[in-house]
DNA sequence: GCGGACGCACAACCGATCGTTGTGGCTCGC
DNA sequence: GCGAGCCACAACGATCGGTTGTGCGTCCGC
């Protein structure tokens, strides 16, 4: 491929087996061999050298995108100065839209959102720390549990919204406040133990004398939609910019909590020494969403936002 | 590569190498050899299978879209049933513009715009005939040499702008009329004799009784460019929608032509039995341009738009 | 607790491939 | 007309990529 696309920029087999450091007949091989397998001849053979044909044209832009993407690729897990490579709990949660959205507006960078297959934190700790992932969208809620080489910053703040079936009371409301979600059944199951989310929703229970429902396993989100859209009293909480996607019969509906706003509040793990290059531009893009309401609730352990 | 996407896919290489037709020791094969080339492991064996690695995470998209990127390539060729090939006359005309434009309006569609390098459009005519591109933009200004298995529609009409450079006398002129252009060297290198390029310059100074000076031959738009920017007194015409770079000290100015628009009317040649399924779209693109104003100027042998 | 099923890796082998060197044919320019 | 330049073909050796056969580790069921 490679000895394709330099043949067909410098116009000669020859210069393209001096660049590629290979015989000139190596070079008229490879071509050939391409031409067989393909069915098509890619040149015609002048005295002068060669030029591309139709089908030379036309496979010249796919193999010029072929060859660049064998290129990303092998820079995306070069050893040492390898692409930026970010830990988030899921490619549909909020920390996966909100560097979606940074790419979208640095599309140059060369960027890798990875999911560690891990429930502890501590271990999303140890391969930012191991240099595995160049940082990782967990929070680690008591301090002491984080090394000295590896800093949490304040990422950004996910409100929260009540996820409900058409049928659920509070299904036509615009808005909610955390006192009218008072008595309604809150579902939200998978939830670890001893875990950030169940810390939080410890607080969020006690500090708004709410019913929140843990119980049971997760079978997955498609369980939990097929359950609230048949449900006149279970609800949910999910994350303003988490990604939920539904069957369009479903008829779910997210209304946003305010007065005052829940917040969970996510954070970035990044090594202290040498943090990737690339860190940079994305903290920066964390920092550049528009802040929360001053009177935002947030869980006791939540940094204050920079 | 498709066997590591596979088995990432799948997460087993037995299941992959049944699918790819080959025993699991070569799917085994290839991905150790892919791991060694790289330098990274790319799966974590379990005894269930396997599991991909942060690296193999980063790689799996890199890898797909070669993967894709190869199909493509060989679709766009593929004899019988490849992409949608256009033949325009340079990769920064009109015509190229256009179908560019076509293109992010239908990104789905498998298209190769190439250039045939003739320059008599009867050899593009029998390009078309033998199916060797889809269609081309080119004009055949007599319809006897036009065989009865191809046909040629009007595409679009490319309204005509003076460009000059800085001293020119008309270079501070926001519009102008072709009675404006009287007694200004118009200067279009590299018009072949008897082309219908020629032979509508000669209607147009005829009509309109200008001097337009197509002597000498082309050294490529960096030179006409460059002499452009340089001179008191030549200008040349361009389309509006033809695409020209010049350096930014050049400061070369584009100026319309109004009252009467002067337009070169561009052609698609065809052929007429079991056209390419997706002319359709292109056609259709055409036929949404904006039109020109009603008294625009064309030469006698225009096809009326549709 | 143990044997069998399952899945991946290693070894040996063999044909195909890919690189080399050497050579021939073709076209263009002097 | 002849040499220079370029590509294609031929022959050959090293390597690769596939096969079959086998071993090892893990998980599961009796």
């Amino acid at each position: 491929m490679r000895s394709f696309v330099r043949a067909a920029e410098l116009g000669q087999l020859q210069h393209a087996a001096d660049e590629l450091g290979v015989t000139q007949q190596a070079v008229s091989k490879r071509i050939a061999a391409l031409e067989r397998e393909l069915g098509v001849r890619l040149f015609t053979r002048t005295a002068r050298g060669v030029e591309l044909t139709l089908d030379g044209q036309a496979f010249l832009a796919h193999a010029r995108a072929i060859v660049a993407g064998a290129d990303r690729a092998v820079a995306a897990i070069r050893p040492g100065s390898r692409a930026l490579r970010i830990d988030v709990l899921g490619l549909r949660s909020a920390q996966a839209v909100v560097l979606h959205d940074f790419w979208r507006a640095h599309p140059e960078t060369a960027l890798d959102v990875v999911t560690l297959r891990v429930d502890d934190p501590r271990a999303a700790v140890a391969a930012v720390q191991a240099g595995d992932v160049d940082a990782s969208f967990r929070s680690v809620t008591d301090p002491a549990v984080l090394p000295r080489d590896v800093r949490m910053v304040h990422a950004f703040d996910s409100p929260l919204e009540l996820l409900v079936g058409p049928r659920h009371p509070l299904a036509s409301a615009r808005t909610l406040t955390p006192v009218q979600l008072r008595g309604h059944r809150i579902w939200v199951p998978g939830i670890a133990p001893r875990s950030e989310w169940a810390d939080f929703y410890d607080q969020l229970v006690t500090h708004f004398d709410l019913r929140v429902d843990a119980a049971g396993p997760h079978f997955g989100d498609e369980v939990l939609l097929d359950v609230l859209a048949d449900s006149a009293d279970v609800a949910t909480l999910v994350g303003s910019r988490d990604r939920y996607l539904w069957p369009t019969n479903h008829d779910l509906r997210r209304i946003p909590i305010q007065d005052p706003t829940l917040a969970y509040p996510l954070s970035l793990v990044l090594p202290r020494a040498n943090p990737h290059p690339g860190l940079r531009a994305v903290i920066d893009h964390l920092r550049s969403l528009a802040p929360l309401p001053v009177d935002t609730w947030r869980p006791s352990w939540a940094t204050t936002p920079a």
